[in-house]
DNA sequence: CCCATTTGGTTAACGTGTGAACCAGAATGT
DNA sequence: ACATTCTGGTTCACACGTTAACCAAATGGG
């Protein structure tokens, strides 16, 4: 737990100090901008992120204050919302993630052996596992 | 990370629902019955949760009108507070902590190997360690 | 002794996450 | 076709964390 706090804290503080991104906002990035025109529907994005409808919806509103993503209505499903990143939102992502990665590389997987490494995946896995299984039985 | 979050989330959620009680709420009680009398100063408290004092200020505000601590000031230095477990505070942790301890078996702990567990703990100091490093770096 | 600094703590403003209520548009069943 | 139910999204009220400003009591060097 301790491990994983001071990680995403870290992690976080880098993101922010120097994009002026929170992790949220560099997930949301992320994912857009590996989508085909950098574009999803929202509910398509909640999936992918795991998260409250609600949440989702608020935290959009912000990005687009800022100008890192637009929204428009979809044409198929009149209720429906498409979410574009915006040129901005794009080139924020391309240099955020190289650092982020680095920043990984330097807090964690470079200090562990592959053995380690290994291990830490299989156990990832093994709890994912156990957490569907709870999930599933409702 | 996934795992972490998968972690947390349902560990919070058990705890929430049979106690009414937040992860955070839990650590406040748990640190203050292991103190001699139930009984901390503030600034003690948060620097074993390692919490910024305006956090931990709030948070006893609610805790306190939840009943569950109680908030004097020390006679010892004016300016301090003291803060303590109420009876209500202590019959809920004490119910509580059992089935935490459990939760975290059955998710984690009973799944794993003992060299796996060993390696989880390795791996959890390492990041430690590197993560001090850096911190000490400013 | 006195002024400057430090320490312990609270408060206010803001960004963020959650759950419930809500609404419009789509799908379904008779 | 029409009423019901489901789905995609937004909004509201509230809990929570952070930063900065603030205050009072303690400390410490001259």
């Amino acid at each position: 737990m301790k491990m994983q706090d001071g990680l995403s804290e870290f992690i976080e503080r880098q993101l922010r100090n120097r994009c002026g991104l929170s992790g949220a906002d560099y997930q949301v990035l992320a994912h857009l901008s590996e989508a085909p025109e950098g574009r999803l529907r929202s509910f398509e994005l909640g999936q992918l992120l795991r998260w409250e409808k609600s949440r989702l919806s608020q935290h959009l509103g912000r990005m687009q204050n800022r100008g890192l993503v637009s929204r428009e209505r979809c044409l198929a499903d009149q209720r429906g919302a498409v979410v574009a990143i915006t040129p901005r939102g794009s080139d924020l992502i391309k240099v955020a993630a190289p650092q982020h990665v680095a920043d990984v590389r330097d807090v964690l997987i470079d200090h562990l052996t592959a053995t380690e490494m290994a291990m830490l995946v299989t156990i990832g896995d093994k709890v994912a596992e156990r957490l569907a299984a709870l999930e599933h039985k409702h």
